[in-house]
DNA sequence: CGGGTGTTTGATCCTTTTCAAACGCGGTGG
DNA sequence: CCACCGCGTTTGAAAAGGATCAAACACCCG
């Protein structure tokens, strides 16, 4: 069957050809659910053709209207808000088939900025048109409430590590984290390239970029991982989650 | 016309007798849309007799099967996520005419707990059914799609607290949070009961309850807030909220 | 090869946690 | 009505963890 090779783990190069979701290899990330084909097509329908960004582009700022959803087809991003001060901080980082937007629903503006962290590329989703089409097709409607819900399950994951861990424990949850990602693609979970500066892990983990940086030092010192600049390797990864278990302040 | 008197800001003490939603003057915080009578009686028919909880009974706990939405009918609200380390952290508070519940849509279960701080009421909302009628109503899909997008803001602008923001600040930011949301209830913005320990509300803060205790002897100090254990009262509204507007961490 | 950007590392300062003790409010039982 | 007790709160002194500032370094790109 042709669902059983769609869900083999292999590492995703979608084609030039395959922006329709019917032939895109990426649609078990963003729309893992059991379609009929004529419901594939009219999701096609809403789909054009994905937008690309160059590396430091916008795909949107705060403020901007909300139209829209994005799916990441390709590429890698960050959002940020920025506070009342001036001052901002990373909220998160998406990767290939993750969504980006919803935040815009709720006042159909956007609250914070999306930026391509290397050469990218989403699909947009019409938001009106998507929630026509939610009504009529169930699975859909599920299956983006899920979406949303699991956006605020991250959100609490990520309020837990910043008000209960400490620097080297927040740091071994990101690096985790972003193994565990990596591996749902099909890529290595242990050997990968951020895609951020120190200075952007600092920021989404409420740490000054040097500690980060004395972070990772120390990690490459108990031999858990080996840090070359943006090179990760994760040498020990039970150690590393074990790191996790203990104690935090409070 | 009746809808006027509705949205007259009064606080609010339902009576018995309105279980429904027709007739029960909280819709205009859970339910401001604008609806015909009998859209609004197919809600009435989703939503069975209020639930009293005492204070300190849990509405749910983390991994209890995800059957419905609820609404704070009347009481007070915190949700705690634990740690994988048993470690547990208040994640938020909810009051009168807020939604809990919406973390277990992704998972089919719940990933918090919810524990109610005093006496309180909720309305449950059967979920599958409520996603039924949301493909029916337009008006009510959207206004549940915006509900979970607001969720998502907020958590944003916690972690945006959690990862840029000194002690003061934060308490500052939480109180001037509460403010807002009794204000909206009708309730004084200026002098208010906590409901939560310092304990808590530390635990959401990201901070020692020493610390929390602290900063609260501190504003008193600068005459920004008169604290009496639990009763607050805010003396100096704008330059509570100027102090949001300073430094940070990094 | 040179400049810009991002990273590492050191020394110091500041904030917050930790541990501990005292206090005060509210409830219970004598 | 008062004494007592428990829990939550306040406050102090010491310690730890991170931030800050600054300098040196390494990589990438033109």
């Amino acid at each position: 069957m042709s669902i059983s090779v769609r869900q083999k783990i292999i590492p995703f190069t979608p084609k030039e050809s395959q922006a329709a979701c019917a032939g895109c290899c990426l649609h078990r990330l963003c729309m893992p659910i059991a379609l009929s084909y004529r419901e594939m097509e009219r999701i096609d329908a809403l789909i054009g053709a994905p937008r690309r960004l160059r590396q430091g582009q916008y795909l949107y700022r705060s403020g901007d209207p909300f139209k829209a959803i994005y799916v990441v087809r390709a590429g890698f991003f960050k959002t940020c808000v920025l506070s009342g001060n001036g001052h901002e901080q990373v909220a998160g980082f998406q990767m290939v088939g993750e969504f980006l937007g919803l935040d815009g629903i709720s006042s159909e503006a956007h609250t914070c900025d999306a930026v391509a962290l290397e050469d990218s590329q989403v699909c947009s989703i019409p938001f009106a048109e998507l929630e026509v089409l939610a009504c009529q097709i169930p699975a859909l409607q599920r299956h983006f409430h899920k979406l949303m819900s699991r956006e605020i399950v991250r959100d609490q994951g990520v309020m837990m590590l910043l008000g209960t861990l400490h620097a080297e424990h927040r740091l071994a949850a990101f690096l985790l984290n972003l193994s565990q990602r990596f591996a749902a693609r099909g890529y290595s979970s242990t050997t990968f390239h951020l895609r951020m500066t120190r200075d952007e892990i600092g920021s989404y983990l409420g740490l000054h970029l040097g500690t980060v940086s004395r972070a990772f030092s120390q990690f490459q010192e108990d031999g858990l991982v080996a840090v070359n600049l943006r090179h990760i390797q994760l040498l020990d990864l039970d150690r590393l989650r074990k790191a996790l278990g203990r104690p935090g302040p409070h």
